[in-house]
DNA sequence: GTCTATAGAATGATAGAC
DNA sequence: GTCTATCATTCTATAGAC
């Protein structure tokens, strides 16, 4: 017995009950300001407004809750990314592709850069199967099946570029100057180069 | 009465005693692996060897030491700055300094990437007043006076693309590969586009 | 510069009532 | 789903001896 295990951060996600998701999205306020390790359960609960056993009702551990804010902010990348490898291996797909991540994280500054941040996430991240796979699945999609050194460097600037919306320099900008900012460079970096 | 206030991070770094530099160490190990917030005294004091109260002599607060991790990080990039501010704004010496900046990241990948990742160190690179001015002079530098919002994107990106060193997908690179791949696609950045 | 010892607060986590 | 109450542990920080 034991629940099925999701094949998806949608599916995942899905499984979240509403007080759930209003923590999550505390959560993630609080990791953006103070880091993973500089959140406890007492800042969270507080946030949200109840008490730290009503957390631990609902999450069991600090590992869940980091868990669970990465899926809930992955699941637009999924979603984007799913279309186009529907769509197979194009280069319109790609460009589609690499709008909507922009897109994503534009409007989704603060919260998207955490998860490229944090050491904690980051590492969540590399041991997390279906975010692993997420993340090489698109900059595969992105950057083609190309294996060799440069590619992956190449794969890291691109991933890193993207990351860079939540950078001091540009924390002025508005959304539609700077999604079309970062659009031009990152596609400048994902066809043009190499 | 006080001390001078240093008016460089060279300044700054040369008043920690032996001591002081092997605690800056291990704290810069542990931040890379834990966070800021994630790394405790007590932490520190086991990876130094020593107690907790020999760390509380060396720094005091927490915050010191994170202070302290900071400035010896940066001097590198200080000393290649000053050497490029002195050359003037030259396409030569704009190569110079992003070839020792490209050098110094790569030669201490996860070290420097910690600076860029971390929501507390990042917070206090921009309350620092040395730090800060480093970073407006390294681009400045770097880009051109320009303050337009698109050479700003590029500036947020080339700073993200240099801290792309540590992203995982290039861990396994060699660094005379890395050096070499990373300085090529930054050059571009700072060179070509725009 | 390092130690032992300690104070006082905050931490992650659990039990059981409502 | 939320509460109060509590646990052992860890935290930052200080005092005083060597």
């Amino acid at each position: 017995m034991g629940a099925d295990p999701p094949t998806s951060l949608r599916e995942r996600a899905e499984r979240y009950s509403p007080a759930q998701r209003h923590t999550v999205d505390a959560a993630l306020d609080l990791f953006a300001d103070h880091g993973v390790g500089g959140t406890s359960f007492q800042m969270i609960a507080d946030a949200v407004g109840v008490t730290k056993a009503a957390i631990y009702h609902q999450f069991g551990t600090k590992d869940a809750i980091v868990l669970a804010v990465l899926e809930v902010q992955l699941r637009p990348l999924e979603s984007a990314l799913e279309e186009a490898e529907r769509e197979g291996p194009t280069v319109q797909s790609r460009e589609t592709l690499l709008a909507q991540v922009i897109e994503t994280v534009v409007s989704n500054r603060r919260a998207l850069s955490t998860l490229q941040r944090d050491p904690v996430l980051f590492r969540l991240i590399e041991e997390d199967e279906l975010a692993r796979d997420l993340f090489s699945r698109l900059f595969a999609v992105l950057l083609g099946d190309d294996v060799r050194h440069h590619a992956r460097v190449r794969a890291a600037v691109l991933s890193a570029a993207i990351g860079a919306v939540a950078h001091p320099f540009v924390a002025d900008i508005d959304n539609d100057t700077l999604r079309a900012d970062l659009l031009d460079v990152t596609r400048t970096l994902t066809f043009k180069l190499g």
